[in-house]
DNA sequence: GTAACTGCAAAGCTTTTGCATGGTG
DNA sequence: CACCATGCAAAAGCTTTGCAGTTAC
């Protein structure tokens, strides 16, 4: 779970998964796959829903719903974002996320990780599920302003 | 910012640097700041008002207000808790907090940085001005349970 | 004395929930 | 056609805010 081999889910894979996993599948959870699969960028629940209302006339709980499936089946990470809404990403291999702390951007570093969970569990008897890496600062963009 | 030098701040340090930075020294600063100088645990606004209270009959906004102080004035950090209550550390060394998801005790390890902020400036040109890392999984507490 | 701080309660914001309705397999 | 999922609105939970009264310097 930590160590996924794939980066980022195709929405072909993510519609496979959510049947194999005994979900439905029904048009407002291919709207959501339809938007995210393949992102970049690490968009909110709020975002989403302004994106494909239009479309589908989906609700807010149902994007929360089906983004806490999506997150619960390992298609995508969910992001706890400081003061706001969280974030959503489509990368599942260990990175660094660079958060801009005056346009909310958010990118991502490839790293190696700081500690293995081995080895924590060797120190400490900790067992690691799930890890949160974020560096907070101004991007690129955001120092000319 | 991203390092300093010493660990955590005595209460001597703190209200020094309360004083410093041009702040009153109230009885309710005082009485947060008696709580929380040398914990290494990592409680939360609420924990701090019913400890406290008895003492101050403090309110929890005061609480939230005088913890955002000492964070702006760098005496101690916030932690974003996920799903619930924020938390606050007075460890001031980059370390990885480990999350124990049963029973939301918060632990440190030391590590180096897993990539350096000069580093992060020369490939992204981002400037790094603080850091949140962490381990979600469960303690050697909570493995017995 | 006066500007900063506190306490209270209400508001704000994100996320979750309960329940009647609707759609998938 | 049974059951899972959706939509709506209200609730929940944490944090902030406005304002009148208080206190540190």
């Amino acid at each position: 779970m930590i160590s996924p081999m794939q980066k980022r889910k195709t929405k072909i894979q993510m519609v496979a998964a959510i049947k194999q996993a005994g979900f439905r599948l029904t048009q407002q959870r291919l709207a959501i796959i339809g938007f995210i699969a393949g992102r970049e960028d690490h968009p909110s629940a709020r975002q989403i829903l302004k994106e494909i209302k239009a479309d589908t006339g989906i609700s807010i709980a149902t994007i929360y719903n089906t983004l806490k499936t999506l997150v619960d089946i390992e298609l995508i990470k969910e992001i706890d974002f400081e003061h706001g809404e969280n974030r959503y990403d489509t990368n599942l291999i260990p990175h660094l996320n660079l958060v801009c702390i005056k346009c909310d951007n958010i990118q991502d570093i490839d790293f190696k990780l700081p500690i293995s969970s081995d080895e924590i569990k060797a120190r400490k008897n900790f067992t690691t599920t799930n890890y949160r890496l974020e560096y907070m600062g101004v991007c690129a963009r955001c120092h000319h302003m």
